[in-house]
DNA sequence: ATGAAAGCGCTAACAT
DNA sequence: ATGTTAGCGCTTTCAT
């Protein structure tokens, strides 16, 4: 019952200065949902000009039982894929009046329990979900009956919404683009081997090099954190034995981890290793060379994930969007044509 | 009084389950203000397990007028800079059992105070603030009694608590390395002219140019967005006139639209162009060339705004921290130095 | 069209 | 050590 602030103007004292009762002030500021005479509704506005009052949303929240908050669970922020995919999201929920409750697991897992429970006890609205492991906590969301939607794959069997691009597909399109390129070494950097989303990505490389007709070299799996630092060490290990002639990096950072690793070895792509990555954002498009990466329509995903919190109906709706592959010249496409169109103008 | 969620159980139901008052329950579930049996604590424990009782935040923060939430406003969280600050102040919030969140106001004054207004009705216990304006709403703020701690620098005359990097400090210790390498023609791809930040980092330049006697040339300052493209932009225009030999770029984003623009002309740092930038993170590091650096401390930025919000006491603390210059190869040092230990092992 | 009042689920002061 | 209850500031139903 502490009150932290300086004294704050409440709705009985804008009834009061009105000579209205506290109902009609609520009716006034939302806009129903009962009507209010022109001349009352004047007053009330003007009680609220004099008076300095703002309503406080926590009662509000309570009262009503919406909190206008959707909770955003990631792996880690200063990942630029996900902060621009948490640009998009909250740009959309702000659209629609609401905030985001910004959880960072810091790519921990219980760190990540502990974020879910505190958003939940939080009343959120809904929440947008993308876990540092292959098994989110469904169980507890699905519990707590707040809406849900996983930016990641999860297991078919859990019956959650879901958004994404279909990640093996992609990878498939990706080395397929090395493959046409008329490389036929082609290794992977990949994340943890357990998550899905790697397993995804490796299926889809193995894939296309199986309809190729080219070996799929299992000491060319390169499994490590999806980071800088991860396809840094990644790269180098990679450097000690034999070399491939292309690389399929299943993220932007690992690529550009890849590349400095190379430049150390005065390397570089795509002379001596052509380089095609997963989920680039600007970055990919600036970076000397630009990377030719996969890209996910995070605009559009965002707008879907809010649509779906707000329609929802709590079934396990799964909506797939379409990947483009971005031509940079990290895969030698640049030197194949000589008049794209500059990414970046 | 719609209720959106599944039956919630309450309390009340917890102290029936364990033949309790209410009361009781809260003590145990807050460890206080008063001791609790331990016979009665283990059977209120043993009934909220059965009854999968959870507290309700909202009807928590109307009572105990606090939130346990702070609010963060910036420009744009899909800056790699910003989002860094964003991890390590999240990581740092809740440690002491908060969350953030999350405005991003898209590089929109409108926009920014809207969510200000939006964060504050739902009484945030603290605002950390970024302004993409020189004239942050402080007085709204202030109004709500609100704690407050702004991330960049202010007009001196606002009563505000801010922290930050001595910026023009910062900016004349790396055009003054740029100076140390023997470069004479130095110019500066800066933000916005009317933004504090850009007048300290533009003062900074002009400092260190003139305390080596050097000529401060203003066809040489190009004023830009804070963007990738913005540097892009700056340099394609930088192209078209005389070349300077070396260039101090105001942020990391800038930077790196400048080695693109470069590089579309066949030209390259340090070769052609030194370069040493602002606020760069681990891409600066990653990148190849890595580059060279005003580094702020984020970790302890964070550390030291929490704090401040946690102790608040109204007075207008302003803190400085130091910066480092963190040295990379696009300056030219590289070529100078050999043995010098690699940044990302 | 408006007023009165019953919650929302909790904290903590006031009882015992 | 524990029970009872008055708020917290709002939304909305029930009256009028």
């Amino acid at each position: 019952m502490t009150k932290p602030h300086v004294h704050r103007v409440t709705r009985a004292e804008v009834a009061k200065e009105a000579g209205t009762s506290v109902a009609v002030v609520s009716y006034v500021i939302n806009n129903g949902p009962r009507p209010v005479a022109q001349a009352t509704r004047e007053r009330v506005l003007a009680a609220i000009k004099k008076t300095g009052y703002r309503p406080n949303g926590i009662a509000r929240a309570l009262a009503s039982g919406t909190t206008r908050t959707y909770g955003l669970v990631v792996p880690n922020i200063a990942n630029p894929f996900i902060s621009s995919m948490a640009h998009a999201l909250q740009q959309e929920a702000f659209a629609d009046g609401r905030v985001l409750l910004l959880g960072d697991s810091g790519d921990d897992r219980a760190r990540e329990l502990e974020l879910i429970n505190n958003l939940l006890h939080r009343q959120v609205d809904g929440l947008i979900y993308t876990s540092v492991d292959r098994h989110p906590y469904i169980d507890l969301i699905q519990a707590s009956g707040t809406p849900c939607v996983m930016l990641d794959r999860v297991e078919p069997e859990l019956n959650v919404c879901s958004i994404q691009v279909n990640e093996q597909h992609a990878a498939r399109r990706a080395t397929r683009h090395l493959i046409e390129h008329g490389y036929r070494d082609i290794a992977i950097i990949c994340g943890p081997q357990e998550m899905l989303n790697t397993q995804d990505r490796i299926s889809g490389w193995r894939l296309a090099l199986e309809e190729a007709g080219l070996a799929v070299r299992p000491e060319w799996i390169f499994s490590t954190d999806y980071t800088r630092q991860g396809g840094y060490d990644a790269t180098k290990q990679m450097l000690a034995g034999e070399l491939p002639r292309a690389l399929f990096a299943t993220n932007e950072q690992q690529a550009f981890g890849c590349l400095r690793a190379l430049s150390e070895h005065g390397l570089s792509a795509p002379k001596d290793l052509a380089l095609v990555c997963f989920n680039g954002t600007l970055e990919s498009a600036f970076n000397v060379p630009s990377l030719t990466t996969v890209r996910q329509p995070v605009t559009q995903m965002a707008k879907k994930a809010v649509e779906m919190l707000k329609k929802w109906d709590g079934q396990p709706h799964k909506y797939e969007f379409d990947f483009e592959l971005e031509i940079g010249g990290s895969c030698g496409c640049r030197s194949l044509t000589t008049s794209r169109k500059s990414q970046v103008t």
